[in-house]
DNA sequence: CCTACCGATCGGTAGG
DNA sequence: CCTACCGATCGGTAGG
């Protein structure tokens, strides 16, 4: 379909000016002229300024949340997914999930490599969700709930485990999420620091942060 | 002096509106409409919507600096302040520094006190710099940059001195300072965590991050 | 701190 | 995707 692949140019183009000068702070006709076209012709392609902010946010929440189940998936955890993994030796009525360590550095690397993917949609999923029609706020609201709650529930397992540090699990998952969230104003595309290589390091401050001093799993 | 309380009431009104609406996203009418006042009525105290942001910024950006020298001076650190403490007993051809466990945590809690002390100034402080005028943008990046690298000096420090865990001391301080920075996304003054608990959590979460796991330091 | 007002720009529509 | 245009609102000024 050309319209689809027209309105992705138009939210890409969006999505960068947002993630440069704000949703408020962007034009309809600067999304425009950034796209060559007038102003009004925009309108043959999306009902709204409003719409365009929508779209790009619920497709970043989708990859958000695919990214997480497919990290967990791979790990065989059997939460992660409606169904389990039919070739898991493990005994579902013993112990379902991996160790709270792997998990943990599962969801922060997947993160990291959805922020990097592209940085000006994570940036408008971070920071222009108070821009967003009351309702569909809300209903971001809830999906970024559920996506904090399943990192709390990682990092609690671990600490009933005995694998974490005492600490508490609201403030611990808010602590590596917003840092993991603070990536999208300081990386850059092509800087010092590779995708990977940050998303080694993240994985690792994150996973000191949470994890008990005598351990010595890594 | 009256016109400097007025003048306050205004950039309080404006700081707790940028914290909701974003700066862009707020208008110079409902600010005054905070105050009671008409629109036009502002401009007898301000001289611009963008002189308030740079008020409250530099007000914010001063508040984060004298916090840090504060906390980095009650350890006794000499390179906290222009003159020495005559009173340390530490030689200063030696070690002139607190170990960077203390300095660390030192700095984490300043942060914090910060931010909780005034949310809605330290939001726009975090968030709102983007839309700063270019020369006032250049002004505060360079005050940014000042005071992230004294976190990454501390953390540098740690490394060398063999008490952190080898990291990138840039990642490292930009996933701390993130993490702070995220505070004002989330905290809530009357909520579940007091500042001081706040306080003691993110510097334990901090201080772990870096921190290698064979150390009992705490 | 007010009323009255300014030019510029905003998001969006009509009609092709 | 264009030209032409709309009412509303923007930040800010004049003059008191």
């Amino acid at each position: 379909m050309v319209e689809t692949s027209r309105r992705r140019e138009i939210e890409d183009a969006a999505s960068s000016l947002f993630h440069e000068h704000g949703y408020a702070g962007t034009s309809v006709r600067e999304i425009a002229r950034a796209l060559d076209i007038q102003g009004a012709s925009l309108y043959a392609h999306v009902t709204s300024k409003q719409d365009m902010l929508w779209s790009i946010v619920v497709r970043t929440a989708d990859r958000f949340e695919a990214a997480a189940d497919a990290a967990l998936a791979a790990l065989g955890d059997s939460d992660s997914d409606a169904d389990s993994d039919p070739d898991s030796d493990s005994d579902p009525d013993v112990k379902r999930s991996p160790d709270p360590g792997s998990r943990l550095t599962a969801l922060v690397r997947a993160h990291v490599g959805v922020v990097t993917e592209d940085i000006g949609q994570a940036s408008v999923f971070v920071h222009e969700w108070r821009s967003l029609s009351a309702s569909h706020r809300a209903e971001i609201g809830r999906r970024r709930d559920a996506y904090e709650h399943r990192l709390r529930a990682v990092i609690r397992d671990g600490m009933e485990r005995g694998d974490f540090a005492a600490t508490d699990p609201t403030a611990a998952a808010a602590f590596i999420l917003t840092a993991l969230n603070g990536l999208v104003g300081w990386y850059r595309p092509g800087g010092r620091l590779k995708p990977g290589a940050l998303a080694d390091l993240y994985a690792a401050l994150a996973l000191r942060a949470v994890r008990h001093l005598d351990e010595v799993t890594q």
